[in-house]
DNA sequence: GCATGAATGTTATTTTATAACATGCACACG
DNA sequence: CGTGTGCATGTTATAAAATAACATTCATGC
């Protein structure tokens, strides 16, 4: 997988075409693919990809239950593992979290920086990380099946704010 | 942080040695420190070594209540966070569960390898993969605070076993 | 139409973690 | 030696995150 440039959202940006081309790709994703991507998965979707931050399940549920009258967790957990199963999403470990993908269309598992400040958080696939990781290992005879790297701390934004 | 040799541990290894090593270094690393390594804290961080793979805070309060009575999870969970404050033990994020670490002197976060099949983690503080990281944080203008690095897959054992 | 399997609904429960307040204990100071 | 002050632990209750098990609904292929 190829750098890609900084997945950081610019700071002010039109978030409804960034949810609408993310709900778009994740369409053609599952019609390709042969998955369903229904009302309730998609409108899930949505709601992860509401903000740039890695949202809670329970945080999704009242969301959800908002939209859709009362709601039970598995409904949600249901739809979040069939996002996490085609890609769509990753889990934010350390946080209990959910944040959308920007590349769903490769296997991939990302590198996580979140703004502790602004709960922002930018997914990167740095070629860079992922062989120094690869290397040890190697070293070690490791197979790495699953990878979980997520830095948190303070966005350059933030930082800035706070000087 | 210099790179460490592989922090596996040798499949058969005098494990008794290595957890007195380990409370002993704790008792030394406390004494320096002003901080009180308490009969409790010492207990619980003798679980925690008891083994060479990750464990949830409900199995150590299993094992604890064995050795003395019934014990509520606050107990627990306050002498891990103590643990934790002191370095002494890290915590695996995809897993919910902690395990001790064995270069509590210096403050670090390190790359776990675990073994889904042996369950066995092995800690390394490799500079290349902090390096890598570091690099892409720097582009990103993003100060990081706290890393998880998580490796899940088979170790070298593992893979032979099952060929 | 209708059978089939996948998706969703529903209820209950498990697992992980913390809040809030009570009690105990060790050391610092007089 | 007290004793009181602050940290450590005990205790009870609850919050937060996730899943098990079974019922019902719905879309699609025949």
């Amino acid at each position: 997988m190829p750098d890609r440039n900084p997945a950081l959202p610019p700071a002010a940006h039109d978030h409804a075409a960034c949810v609408a081309e993310a709900l778009d790709r994740a369409e053609r994703l599952c019609a390709a693919r042969g998955e369903r991507l229904t009302a309730l998965r998609r409108q899930v979707l949505e709601l992860v990809w509401s903000r740039h931050a890695p949202q809670g399940a329970y945080d999704l549920l009242e969301e959800l239950g908002r939209e859709r009258g009362r709601v039970a967790p598995p409904t949600v957990y249901r739809a979040l593992d069939f996002l996490q199963a085609q890609g769509l999403i990753h889990r934010i470990e350390s946080l209990n979290a959910f944040i959308g993908c920007p590349v769903p269309e490769a296997r991939h598992s990302g590198q996580f920086f979140i703004c502790r400040s602004c709960r922002t958080a930018a997914e990167l696939d740095a070629g860079t990380i992922d062989k120094a990781i690869d290397r040890e290992a190697q070293r070690l005879g490791f197979a790495i099946e699953q990878r979980t790297v997520e830095l948190l701390g303070l966005c350059q934004g933030c930082r800035e704010a706070a000087r």
